[in-house]
Parts: C-alpha cells; sequence; structure tokens
DNA sequence: GACCCGTGGTG
DNA sequence: TCACCAAGGGT
C-alpha cells in the first residue's frame, strides 16, 4: 500500500479548518462535549452551541449536578436528543467513576453511556493524544476509495478500525493527525457526492481514481422519510416540552392538534421509555 | 446486522 | 421539489 500518512499531514497542516475543538488546550470535557454534538450533526450546527454548553457547564460534575431536563433544554434544536440525555448520563457516570476526570483509556470510555468505538477514540486520540485509529464516516469514505478503488464504503465494521490502523504512523502525535485529516479530507474534499480530487494530496495513489472513479454500488441504507414519521412527532412533543422550560405540561396540552393522535401517543410512550420524558398524574415535563 | 433515533442545509 | 447527507450509538 502507498503511504498516505505523509502526504495527508502535509495536506493537513496547510488546510485545516480553524474549528473550535481544534484550539491548543480545549480540553478533554470540551473534546466530549463536541464529539457528542458532532454525532450526526454538521459542524456548521455545532459551533454555535458549543461555547454556550460549556460555558454553564466548564466540568462533567457541573453538568451531572443539574437535571437531564437542563441538558435537553440547553441541546435546543441539535436533533437526536437522546445524545443530551446520555451526555448528562455520561457526566454523572465521570463524576461517580472517575472523580470528575474525563478518562483517557478506550475500555473506560467506550464503557461510558453515548460513547462509542468512534467517540471513545477521538477522545483518547485528540483530546490525550494517544495513538488509536479513530474512523468515522468521513475516514470510511476516504478508505473506501484511496485504499479499495470504492466509490462508496461498506456496512461498518470492525474491519475499519484495521484498516486506518494500518496507516497511522508510529509517531502518537503524527498518528493523531492522520485521523484528524482523514477525516477532514473527507469532509471538504473527498465528499460523499462530488469529490475534488483535483484538490486532494492522495489522488496520485489513489485506487478508486486509478480505476477511474467507477461506481461500485451503494450498500448504505436508505434514511426513512421524516416527514410524517414517528421521529417528527417526538420532535415536537419535546419542542413543546422544552418550550416548557422546567413545569410540567396536561398531557392532552402537548401538540394536541397533531394530524395522527395515535402518533402522538405512540411518540409520548417512546420518549418515557427513553427517560426523555416524565409522566406523573397526567402531565408531562422533561426529567428531573 | 437491521432498525431506530432529529433537524436543517443542499444540489 | 425532494432525496440525500451529516465527526454515531443503543437495542
Amino acid at each position: 500500500m502507498p503511504d498516505l500518512a505523509a502526504p495527508l499531514i502535509a495536506w493537513y497542516r496547510e488546510n485545516a479548518r480553524d474549528l473550535p475543538w481544534r484550539q491548543p488546550g480545549f480540553g478533554a470535557w470540551g473534546t466530549l462535549v463536541s464529539e457528542f454534538m458532532l454525532q450526526q450533526t454538521p459542524v456548521a450546527r455545532v459551533i454555535p452551541h458549543l461555547e454556550g454548553w460549556l460555558q454553564r457547564w466548564p466540568t462533567p460534575t457541573a453538568l451531572a449536578a443539574d437535571p437531564p431536563a437542563a441538558a435537553v433544554t440547553q441541546w435546543a434544536n441539535l436533533g437526536y436528543p437522546r445524545r443530551a440525555l446520555w451526555l448528562h448520563r455520561a457526566a454523572v457516570e465521570i463524576r461517580d467513576r472517575h472523580a470528575g476526570v474525563v478518562p483517557r483509556e478506550v475500555d473506560d470510555l467506550l464503557a461510558l453511556t453515548g460513547i462509542g468505538d468512534y467517540t471513545a477514540r477521538a477522545v483518547a486520540a485528540f483530546a490525550y493524544g494517544d495513538r488509536h485509529p479513530v474512523v468515522d464516516t468521513n475516514t470510511r469514505r476516504v478508505l473506501a476509495r484511496a485504499v479499495d478503488g470504492r466509490s462508496q464504503p461498506g456496512p461498518p465494521s470492525k474491519g475499519d478500525l484495521a484498516a486506518m490502523a494500518a496507516i497511522l504512523p508510529a509517531d502518537s502525535a503524527e498518528a493523531a493527525i492522520v485521523n484528524a485529516a482523514a477525516m477532514e479530507l473527507g469532509a471538504v474534499v473527498c465528499t460523499a457526492r462530488a469529490a475534488r480530487c483535483d484538490a486532494c494530496p492522495i489522488a496520485d495513489r489513489c485506487a478508486w481514481r486509478a480505476a477511474g472513479h467507477p461506481d461500485t454500488g451503494d450498500t448504505r441504507r436508505r434514511q426513512a422519510r421524516y416527514e410524517g414519521s414517528d421521529r417528527q412527532a417526538r420532535g415536537a412533543v419535546l419542542q413543546a416540552l422544552r418550550g416548557a422550560v422546567g413545569h410540567a405540561l396536561a398531557d392532552a396540552a402537548v401538540i394536541p392538534d397533531w394530524s395522527d393522535p395515535a402518533q402522538r401517543d405512540r411518540a409520548i410512550d417512546s420518549l418515557i421509555a427513553d427517560g426523555l420524558v416524565e409522566a406523573s398524574g397526567g402531565t408531562l415535563r422533561l426529567p428531573h
């Protein structure tokens, strides 16, 4: 396999975007919060929310001292509000199990609520500088193209970590840069729709480009339609409860005019099951 | 491994 | 317009 690390590092040093979590001394808690927010939410939408969150809760212990409702409200419209709940749970776990310090070991990070293969290694590599493969959707696409000669990656698998580990330099600081560079390249150059191969630092050693950019098919599952979905109903319920800041709402007063009453009830039940909503005495509120 | 989970920008 | 896409993770 051609050396991908060296050109990636050189390109990243010249072209990396100036993002908040890349500031020196941003800290492991800041990194952890940003990674939670970045799970399936675009960078541009995360940035405006990050500073306010960290100002309100500068440490895991500070967040853990407030009720989950505060986290879900502060989360605002970032989407997938379960992440706010899980981030709060992770903060409690960090306080109780790690004396309020974001752990450094991947296994300890993986044991926290809401942290999986990507986020655990992102924190260990970017906040603590340790040598781990970090694989997100951008990296998977870059590797699928450059190494496998495919237009899109296959389904996520454990093999993704090994594939990334195979191109990491021995030095841990350089390895962290290669991880970040692969993500960055996928985000701004080797994008899902129209790859800008003219601006790519590894175009001369890209298997996909060498093969003439074949369309090798797309195994990804189609995202379900949002309009009319249960997710939309859940979102509407939660938005109503967020607006009620703290106090409970009568069950019947929550999105009363929803076109599908059965779907409304189903949404509320599933939110209760997730722990995002509390029901008591015919009223609903965010969890305390 | 399949399916579920929000929200908004974009080509 | 509308399907696609986004620094994933839990069940």
